[in-house]
DNA sequence: GCCGTTTTCGGCCCGACTGTTTTCAGTCG
């Protein structure tokens, strides 16, 4: 995403903020969401968009496309600056606080005048003057204090991986109850996005045991709290700090409720409007006849995509995303799967970083049944990472060249390197060195907070190198620790549409970069794109599940993909990149 | 504010849990 995207999305969503404590039309405040949430997810600039091209994209509007034009011109949107002027500035920070909605804010505001989490505080220590306010009472002002120190954790995010260990754990330990008849988890998580805001479970068993599920759910381990508890749903907080939603349904119904629970939220109200449009209803119970109220399919997600008329949607792709139009059109694509990938191609060993000898890596491949592994060390300006100089590279190619000829008729050993590059788009080894490597890897290590313009300019003049083969984790990010670059993503796959060559989705779980949005992108535009894991240890292969996810949500199919390539046609594409 | 093989106006998903409510509003999933 560009910088002027995200500068727009964010006003957006400060004007949804502000007009929700207004209370203006909810309806237009879900526009204003929608319309944030939309160029978020854009891989180009909105500003090198015309007015008509936005009106083109689905929840733009005239009144937001004009907006967008009116920042891109002037640098700001004056509805914005007017919106701001109606409230107290520190106000919207209340929202933050679990449990506490606009409304609330909005009560507090104009009977108990107050105007920021300072002033909240300094009210609660004489709570007499809240609890006094109609529509307030002990509990609800309770909890406010209660969940003020909470403000920090509101709309925290967890790296796919961590959140995933912990929800193989919660299921399996949901499943040692004979009362369950399924377990799962749903959500975000199912769904394969890169951060997940909570983990989700759905159990699947008699309504009858019910309290006792619950009762064994709030008593595991590492369940610090309970938020709230019913009879179908209860969520806690861990001692970690992360939320665990748990919701129990029965078993006829874990089909709807599996859809439901999976979302995403955008991709079920799309589904029930639909329904609503052909006389039925749907709700994580069923999908129901809207006038007789007869159930037509609860039992099984297929079922129920069925009964609307669509074909089974994978989890990946439910995000509102043109998936329901695609699934009804029977024009879903056929998503690569682990199975599909038969090399890597971006691996380091104890040369730099790693901690995996060349022999020790390629045994690794082989046992994955790969038939091409690819040993691409640091260059020499990741000095932290031991990078390799060019005398120390000359050793390399020829120790890894041994290895290749031990294991001929096995795996495809190749001898390549992940060179880094530089801040002004140079790369960190001559052109006469890249030239002997079979496969060359350009990665960005340093200067990844430049600007966007500066980033795009940096990253195409590495695609246009004629040595390079595949860009590495193009911008750089480490989820919820560094944002990376923000270059011009239609810019930089241009150019490496041009060039043949392939941009990676680096599978480490704390990068999946590209990203599903930009990975998409690329491959609308005919771009390659290479799912690698990057791998410095042993276990580093594990990842590759994530990357596959972030690829089946970028709606990659195998021919997307060069580790999908059979050997011969992987051999061709690495010539076909060079001069 | 957006949108249209029923619509250019009048809709916009549906349900669980909590608190303050004697019948529902607010918040969240
Ligand atoms: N129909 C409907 N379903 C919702 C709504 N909000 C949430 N859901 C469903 C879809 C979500 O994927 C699922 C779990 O809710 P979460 O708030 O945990 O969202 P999700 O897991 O998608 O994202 P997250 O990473 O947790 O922020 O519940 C809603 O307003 N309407
Ligand atoms: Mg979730
Ligand atoms: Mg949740
Ligand atoms: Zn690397």
């Amino acid at each position: 995403m560009a910088d002027t995207n995200k500068q727009i999305a964010a006003i957006f969503d400060q004007m949804a903020d502000v007009l929700q404590i207004l209370d203006a039309n909810r309806f237009r405040i879900i526009a204003m969401q929608k319309a944030s949430r939309v160029i978020k997810e854009l891989p180009n600039d909105v500003s090198t968009m015309s007015h008509k091209d936005l009106l083109a994209l689905d929840g733009v509007g005239k009144g937001t496309a004009d907006k967008i034009v009116e920042f891109c011109e002037t640098g700001q949107i004056v509805e914005h600056k007017e919106l701001l002027k109606e409230i107290p500035k520190g106000l919207p920070a209340l929202l933050d606080i679990p449990g506490l909605g606009a409304k609330t804010v909005a009560l507090l505001w104009n009977e108990a005048n107050i105007v920021s989490i300072k002033s909240l505080e300094k009210a609660l220590k004489k709570p007499e003057t809240l609890t006094s306010i109609k529509g307030l009472g002990q509990k609800k002002i309770e909890a406010i204090a209660k969940n003020l120190s909470f403000i920090e954790q509101a709309g925290k995010r967890y790296t796919l991986g961590r959140a995933h260990l912990k929800a193989v754990y919660f299921v399996a330990q949901m499943r040692q109850l004979p009362e369950v008849a399924q377990a799962a988890f749903a959500g975000s998580l199912r769904r394969g996005r890169d951060t997940v805001g909570d983990i989700d479970i759905l159990v699947a068993a008699d309504p009858k045991h019910s309290a006792k599920i619950t009762k064994h759910f709030v008593s595991l381990e590492p369940v610090k709290e309970t938020i709230v508890s019913g009879k179908t749903k209860t969520s806690v907080r861990t001692k970690g700090g992360i939320q665990i939603d748990l919701r129990i349904i029965s078993p006829d119904a874990y089909g709807a409720a599996l859809m439901y629970f999976t979302g995403s939220k955008e991709h079920n109200v799309r589904l029930r409007e639909r329904a609503l449009s052909m006389g039925m209803s749907l709700s994580e119970y069923a999908l129901t006849n809207k006038k007789t109220e007869k159930v037509i399919a609860s039992e099984t997600e297929a079922d129920v995509y069925k009964a609307l008329g669509l074909d089974f949607i994978p989890p990946e792709l439910r995000e509102d995303r043109g998936e329901i139009s695609a699934a009804e059109a029977h024009k879903l694509p056929k998503l690569v799967t682990d199975r599909d990938i038969h090399a890597e191609l971006h691996a380091h060993t104890h040369a730099s970083d790693g901690l995996l000898s060349i022999r020790e890596l390629a045994g690794l491949a082989y046992d994955r049944g790969f038939h091409t592994i690819a040993v691409t060390d640091h260059s020499k300006s990741q000095v932290q990472a031991h990078g390799l100089d060019e005398s120390r590279l000359e050793q390399h190619i020829i120790d890894v060249h041994a290895v290749r000829d031990e294991m001929t008729g096995k795996i495809n050993v190749l001898a390549g390197a992940e060179v880094d590059i530089l801040s002004d788009g140079k790369l960190d080894y001559s052109n006469s060195l890249l030239k002997h490597l079979d496969i060359v890897v350009a990665s960005p290590h340093v200067a990844l907070a430049q600007t966007g313009s500066t980033a795009t300019k940096r990253i195409i003049k590495a695609i246009n190198n004629p040595y390079v083969h595949i860009i590495g984790h193009p911008t750089g990010r480490l989820l919820m620790r560094r944002e990376g670059m923000s270059p011009d993503m239609s810019e930089i796959i241009k150019a490496a549409v041009e060039r043949g060559i392939a941009l990676e989705i680096n599978a480490n779980h704390h990068r999946l970069d590209l990203r599903d949005t930009h990975a998409r992108a690329a491959i609308e535009a005919g771009c390659l794109l290479a799912i690698n894991t990057d791998t410095h240890r042993p276990n580093d292969f594990n990842e590759l599940q994530y990357g596959i996810l972030t690829a089946r949500r970028a709606w990659a199919e195998p021919k997307n993909i060069v580790n999908c390539f059979t050997e011969a046609k992987l051999q061709k594409w690495l010539k076909s990149c060079r001069p």
